[in-house]
DNA sequence: ATAATTTGCGCAATCGATGTCGGGAACGTT
DNA sequence: AACGTTCCCGACATCGATTGCGCAAATTAT
């Protein structure tokens, strides 16, 4: 099954190249009868346009482009899930690229991405990324862009996010009101909006309850696999060290558990722990881990469904806005209070 | 920052665009003041070919596909985290496409793949595909294609596995060292390259321990989340139920864990579990999970490696080898002894 | 019957880059 | 002085598809 062009159903039907591709395209001015013909060979030849070539006269591409920091990640990988669904029953294929949360890799990524004509894109921007230069030229290209997750605020885009104010406040809140006070917050880079927003959601948490906010008991940062214990003795050797931790990630969320577990610190007796992540094992984990949910295959459909609204209807402006997906609180044994504990 | 063409150069210089492209990409017959200028133009303006024209005249794209069933599985994520690595390094942009399982979508990815003109394709096969008749396509259209992890046995091509064999017959060893007489093994398709080869190593396993082979123990099937659980009662009420249970995958290791502990049975006591997983959190389980490495990253690199190998020396034919990645067996709670237990 | 439309289709340009061919200039050879 | 070589470089076709323009034939209007 060798691959047809519009020239061979050109020289089988004895016709120029023109009418083909205007029959094809169903256009007004070609006798039905020449449509059917044309239509039937191409048929018949298993015909595809060459993608290629459109993209090359700047036509349509029908494939969208996702940039995301680590497909090797929980959140990261579902949210796909959700983006390929809605793109594949909406007739669009998806480009995946990585920028390995690297803000060199990622304008590279956007760059290629742009040469090879996609028709929108989909991004959440690495952890490197400040400046969003980059970006701003995607739109001045008039290229539809939705961010998703790790947003810009200076991106006057369309944004799906989870609601990660909402979900850090009924962290914080459960965890006080299960008798905690000192609460430690580990997060990533301060500088993301999700950081900002569960940051601000755990402030509040504090604040309504009037709890002091202390600055000492937040850690920032990208934790590699063997840095969160260290930082886990640290804020044990305080002479009030934490009695729990908030964790933002699900690798931080993991690296606490098993930092925590390596030095005997037993949860939740000595220290409760609830995590922000989507891991599918939270349940089986020991002990199993309290959790705000982010729904992150419905963040990617949503992403998915706005860009592809935008990309369809570039002539109108669709209006822009930013999505906010609920979180959900799940309470496991890591958040018990000591008496459930004694009471099993 | 617009985006520039040769003819921008040209124009610029007052040359040719010939001149321009031969000049960019060094040939001899141009005059090296003439070359200098034309650099220091392509430089100052920022100059970047654009791939799809490139694509377009069949010359190298750059660019490799990889077609996988899944992205949200640990496994594949790994893999493409290794795959990403080397072609980076090796200058050259992944796109990825995720088939779903679906032989009709793996088959549209191939197509898509071909008409955007990858340089070499990069696959592990969907779990409805017996049929490869596409892939040969793939061959005789000599773009260079390496399978990994799901092969095919009807294709000539490099292969890049990890040790199935190898590892199953580890893991069962263990499993009757540590005293286990009725292994039932949860697998996934029986027509997979995969499936056949650890089921081969469960067999000699039992063979070379004198235990008998019993067709009842094993099952094979794509396992929805509520399905493991029907599956181990079966099994459980057998009039000699098993007393340990070998899975074939991350997604079946986890779906038995949780399945087992929701019925009350006790691991290791009443039966023992080891997987065959990547999973980053098997030690941190409720028990620790036994379980059988396969070394993703590495086997992603490796195939990366084998195909850009190829793509670059396409006249010469590379020999085509199957290249076996060792597994590991890591021993933990979910298959200790009672005695250990005991002891603990 | 002649002019004005409409219908159906082909020619050629275009997108960005490459490659084949061939030509003019400068040089060297008899 | 006439011819052959090199050296540099430009014109043009090409990849696959779309599209503006134009043209002939068929149809309708006058």
């Amino acid at each position: 099954m060798e691959t047809f062009t519009i020239k061979d159903i050109a020289r089988e039907l004895g016709i120029s190249t023109s009418t083909v591709s205007r029959a094809l395209r169903g256009s007004y001015e070609i006798n039905p009868e020449t449509k059917r013909l044309v239509m039937e060979c191409a048929e018949r030849l298993n015909y595809r346009p060459n993608p290629i070539a459109l993209s090359l006269k700047g036509s349509a591409s029908r494939a969208i482009g996702v940039i995301l920091p680590q497909i090797a990640n929980y959140f990261f990988s579902q949210a796909i899930n959700g983006i390929e669904a809605i793109a594949y029953n909406r007739g669009y294929h998806v480009i995946i690229f990585q920028s390995q949360e690297s803000y060199e890799r990622e304008v590279a990524n956007v760059q290629q991405s742009m040469s090879r004509k996609v028709d929108g894109l989909l991004m959440s921007l690495s952890s490197e990324t400040s400046d969003v230069a980059h970006l701003q030229e995607v739109l001045d290209k008039n290229v539809p862009l939705v961010l998703f997750d790790r947003v810009s605020a200076e991106l006057n885009v369309t944004k799906v996010v989870a609601d990660n104010f909402g979900g850090a406040f009924a962290a914080t809140e459960h965890l006080i009101q299960s008798g905690r006070k000192r609460i430690a917050h580990l997060t990533i880079q301060p500088w993301l909006s999700i950081t900002q927003e569960r940051l601000a959601g755990y402030r509040a948490a504090l604040e309504k309850y009037g709890l002091e906010f202390d600055e000492s008991l937040i850690r920032y940062g990208t934790f590699g696999p063997d840095e969160v214990g260290p930082m886990v003795d640290e804020l044990m050797r305080y002479s009030s060290p934490p009695d729990a931790f908030f964790t933002a990630s699900d690798r931080l969320a993991v690296g606490c558990l098993q930092a925590l577990r390596q030095r005997n610190l037993h949860i939740p007796e000595d220290v409760s722990l609830i995590g922000f992540t989507n891991l599918n094992v939270a349940e089986l984990l020991a002990p199993p881990l309290s959790t705000v949910v982010q729904p992150a295959t419905e963040i990617g459909q949503v992403a998915a469904e706005r860009l592809i609204d935008q990309i369809e209807r570039k002539h109108r402006a669709l209006p822009i806005e930013t999505v906010k997906i609920p979180t959900e609180l799940i309470v496991r044994s890591s958040t018990m209070t000591s008496s459930e504990v004694v009471s099993l």
